[in-house]
DNA sequence: GTCTATATCAGGATAGAC
DNA sequence: GTCTATCCTGATATAGAC
């Protein structure tokens, strides 16, 4: 990977995080990038090519996290490590999973495509081990309705502002209403 | 307000909510409404003056639910219909709660402007309070984790295809967690 | 209130040279 | 790998007639 390629995809992750995929012109990327905007198509053929290796790279982070939680066998540890799931991937890459969300909810395929629910359902299941071995009495349930919870962690942690305190206070909250 | 006009709105939010605003132009508004491309800018001045309409008109729904919410005495009562409330403004107006949280994940300026934040602090209060008199320890963090937990029940009944059933289960058994 | 026609403009994408 | 120049399309918005 040239630095130039490099340099197109930071750029392209940040305007269209900031402004929105649509509303990013390859001409803006081109120009924030310091690069021709020619370019952009010799790499990836087209726009959307560009979104798909922004949002490949990205999803690695997540598919990574998630396979160290499988290693853990204290059942509440797992649990604890979910919860910090949001706040570790958007530490890392703010930009990428605002623009993750709002593409998803602007497109139902999107998620699909990228096979976001494989990793959906292997978190799902690790959760609700977690919860069997923990002998709670409906653990599939509990399973979901944690994962609603990480999912609402999400969302605060993505609404910067005063999101981040928040969300801390947040999680410290869950983990006492779980013993964790 | 005539009917080609409602047309128009009516219209406009169902493409809006299929396709997204920006993807949505106004001569398939037009075209779907049966209507000319010039008339829309005569109604509302630009493609974001109808959306601006779309929004109020919409948020007006959750306003009244919100208020109706406020005259309720039994504390329990009052968290159980909160649950209540994606299901009820969803099934209402699926489409436009879909626009706008799409809209709303898209660009953090869209909330404000429509003082979303407003509806959002009423809400908090009224389940804070309803906390308070059910003598929990913690009714602040509560109520912060209940409208979590709205917001994720938003999120699961937004996103249609079993999303339904699904939340159905989960609103029962948030219930049951609650003892509501 | 409504339509038709059209001006204007910007974005995505390509071609060809280096 | 990279740049410059350029084409083409489609979208917003306006003007003027009815």
């Amino acid at each position: 990977m040239t630095e130039r390629k490099e340099n197109i995809i930071n750029q392209a992750l940040k305007l269209f995080a900031e402004n929105g995929y649509i509303n990013t012109s390859t001409n803006k990327i081109a120009r924030a990038a310091g690069v021709s905007e020619g370019l952009i198509f010799r790499h990836f053929t087209n726009k959307q090519g560009l979104l798909d290796v922004i949002v490949e790279v990205g999803l690695k982070d997540a598919e990574s996290f998630v396979l160290q939680l499988t290693k853990i066998q204290d059942p509440r540890e797992v649990l604890s490590v979910s919860l910090e799931l949001p706040k570790y991937l958007i530490g890392r890459q703010r930009e990428f999973w605002q623009l993750y969300h709002s593409l998803k909810y602007q497109n139902p395929e999107f998620a699909r495509k990228y096979k976001e629910s494989d990793l959906i359902s292997k978190l799902t299941s690790v959760i609700d081990n977690a919860f069997r071995e923990l002998r709670y009495e409906h653990p599939g349930e509990e399973a979901a309705f944690f994962l609603l919870i990480i999912g609402g962690m999400f969302s605060l942690l993505t609404k910067e502002e005063t999101g981040n305190e928040e969300a801390a206070d947040m999680l410290r909250f869950i983990k006492s209403k779980y013993r964790l």
